[in-house]
RNA sequence: GCUCCCAUCGUCUAGCCCGGUCAGGACGCCAGGUUUUCAUCCUGGUAACAGGGGUUCAAAUCCCCUUGGGAGUACCA
């Protein structure tokens, strides 16, 4: 492992951050820490086209969400700066320049519409037109020009690119931390752009460059990213430097059928794709985010990271100190992951379940505002939190497991009233009513105590009570232990329900 | 099409590098139990080495082929 562990989290401001993107941060997030390392955030806004606005700050505010953090970058600052690659533009001409310079690259003068035209040819002819040793003697570049007429052309304001000179005839060798030794022979790749008419590099030539002077240790990046790794392999030995470690993380694939999970199978599927929701600036669509579906951030990178790596261990609940404890670039797979919405699920409830009674009802105090525009007593929300939360995923679904804690039942469960509610129910109900209007302390064990000891010197049923009892106090067959839901409710109202609920059922 | 990558239950995966356990865990699903109801919970079950050929006393594990899947193939990243 090199001395200084440095490595970079590298976006494109072009839409929000999908999760797959998250979980690349992650990673990178979780080996710089693991080894002492730092983290470093730079913006990929070379392409003036797509740029978007707000994707920048979208990026950000889900890292942070998940609690991902970097050491440098473009809030942070960093003497490696700046981290926005739109604002390093005087930099990457002189490197090109280099590479013409050493006849690592050239001039191309072939306008957009002349290649797209060829491509259209060799289409029809079913084959793939590249831009390489095959065909580039005959393509307008500085290759087939003479010194005097690239001048002319450069001068005279002619529109050009840089492209790179793929060396003929060789193997490429190279070594990814995943996937081990890749080999490819380099008549098969093609001169790809480097620096465009523009004025801006491609994302080949910035990222090598950037990497290079901030002095990146590691490249941890997703799979899409491994054609292009012969390219940036000739380019560092074109510039003649060291070379990063590379490591191509597997795709996130669609949880049904195949492909790459794209924010669609999340429209379709009925589940986030994004950390955040995202409003888009050009049509005002909005897609949903974790963060607003109720989502604990710690649940969701939790969840990514399980998902093409794993500890070697039956252990499935991380901290993130926990995960930087464990994680470790060779337990990462090589395939491709399907994502389990069910799953992601099932983390939040370990989640949630974990959360402290307390923060727990701070927590649903803002929903029932919201949603509700109740404001109970904090102290009962707590204890009512107590009593549902291990019935739920969401924070948002404690509503149904306990409405009847905030609302009288105005109806009552058909099939329930059918099953439970007899002929001496009426009768029965109203002796425990007054029975329990006489007890002092109405605490849950109280009432427990009183019942008990009521349907026992009566040779009553249990079950033909209770459930009876549950019916006319919750509407239905359902909820935690009565005795509980009682002391909630409190004593005047546990009554009222009960003989509200008797008169209801008699009609 | 071409180049590269990948391949264990429906899903995430352990095991593979250094051949020899009824191929283990989790989610989901199903069943039973606990419970005054529902849910939780507990117990059990379900279900996989893509196919074919080698090498070997022995292959999920090593090699080859086939098939399948994925990515890339832009003056996008």
């Amino acid at each position: 492992m090199p001395e200084n562990i440095r490595v970079r989290f590298a976006p494109s401001p072009t839409g929000p951050l999908h999760m797959g993107g998250v979980r690349t941060a992650l990673y990178n997030y979780l080996f710089a820490k693991k080894n002492g390392g730092k983290m470093i955030l730079r913006i990929e806004d070379t392409d003036q086209t797509r740029f978007v606005p707000g994707a920048e700050q979208y990026i950000m505010e889900s890292l942070a969400w998940c609690g991902i953090q970097f050491d440098e970058g473009v809030v942070e600052g960093g003497s490696f700066g700046p981290y926005r690659q739109s604002e390093r533009k005087s930099i990457y001409a002189a490197y090109s320049d280099q590479l013409i310079q050493s006849g690592n690259a050239y001039y191309a003068f072939d306008t957009a519409g002349e290649l797209e035209e060829l491509r259209k040819q060799a289409e029809a002819d079913k084959k793939t037109f590249i831009y390489n040793a095959e065909t580039r003697k005959t393509l307008r570049n500085s290759l087939n020009m003479t010194e005097d007429e690239v001048q002319n052309h450069l001068a005279t304001g002619t529109p050009y690119v840089v492209r790179f000179l793929i060396p003929e005839n060789t193997s490429i060798s190279m070594n990814d931390l995943i996937r081990g030794t890749v080999t490819v022979k380099s008549e098969t790749l093609d001169d790809k752009v480097l620096f465009k008419s523009d004025g801006m590099p491609t994302y080949h030539l910035a990222n090598i460059v950037d990497d290079h002077l901030m002095k990146i240790s590691h490249v941890i990046r997703g799979e899409e990213w491994l054609p292009s790794l012969p390219l940036h392999v000739l380019l560092y030995e074109a510039f003649g430097w060291d070379k990063p470690q590379f490591a191509h993380l597997p795709l996130l694939l669609k949880p049904d059928g195949n492909g790459k999970l794209s924010k669609r199978d999340g429209d379709r599927l009925g589940f986030p794709v994004f950390p955040l929701q995202w409003k888009d600036p050009k049509n005002d669509e909005i897609s949903s985010g974790y963060r607003e579906n109720g989502y604990y951030p710690e649940a969701f990178v939790n969840m990514l990271a399980l998902l093409g790596w794993n500890p070697g261990s039956d252990q499935e609940l991380f901290s993130m100190n926990e995960l930087i404890e464990a994680f470790s670039l060779d337990r990462v797979g090589k395939s491709g992951s399907k994502f389990d919405p069910e799953k992601t699920k099932w983390f939040n409830h370990q989640y949630l379940m974990r959360q402290a009674d307390e923060a727990l009802a701070q927590e649903w105090l803002k929903w029932l505002k919201a949603e509700k525009d109740l404001e109970p007593e904090k102290k009962i929300v707590v204890k009512i939190v107590s009593l549902v939360k291990e019935r739920v995923n969401f924070v948002q679904e404690l509503w149904d497991e306990a409405y009847f804690f905030f609302e009288t039942p105005e109806s009552y469960d058909e099939k329930v009233v059918k099953k439970r509610w007899k002929t001496d129910s009426p009768q029965q109900m109203e002796i425990l009513a007054s029975l329990l209007d006489n007890l002092e302390g109405f605490s849950a064990d109280k009432i427990d105590e009183k019942i008990k000891n009521w349907i026992i010197e009566n040779e009553l049923s249990m079950g033909g009570i209770m459930n009876a009892l549950r019916l006319l106090l919750v509407g239905a067959a359902k909820g935690p232990h009565l005795g509980d839901i009682m002391e909630v409710l409190g004593k005047a109202e546990s009554i009222k329900r009960i003989r509200s609920g008797i008169k209801a059922l008699s009609n």
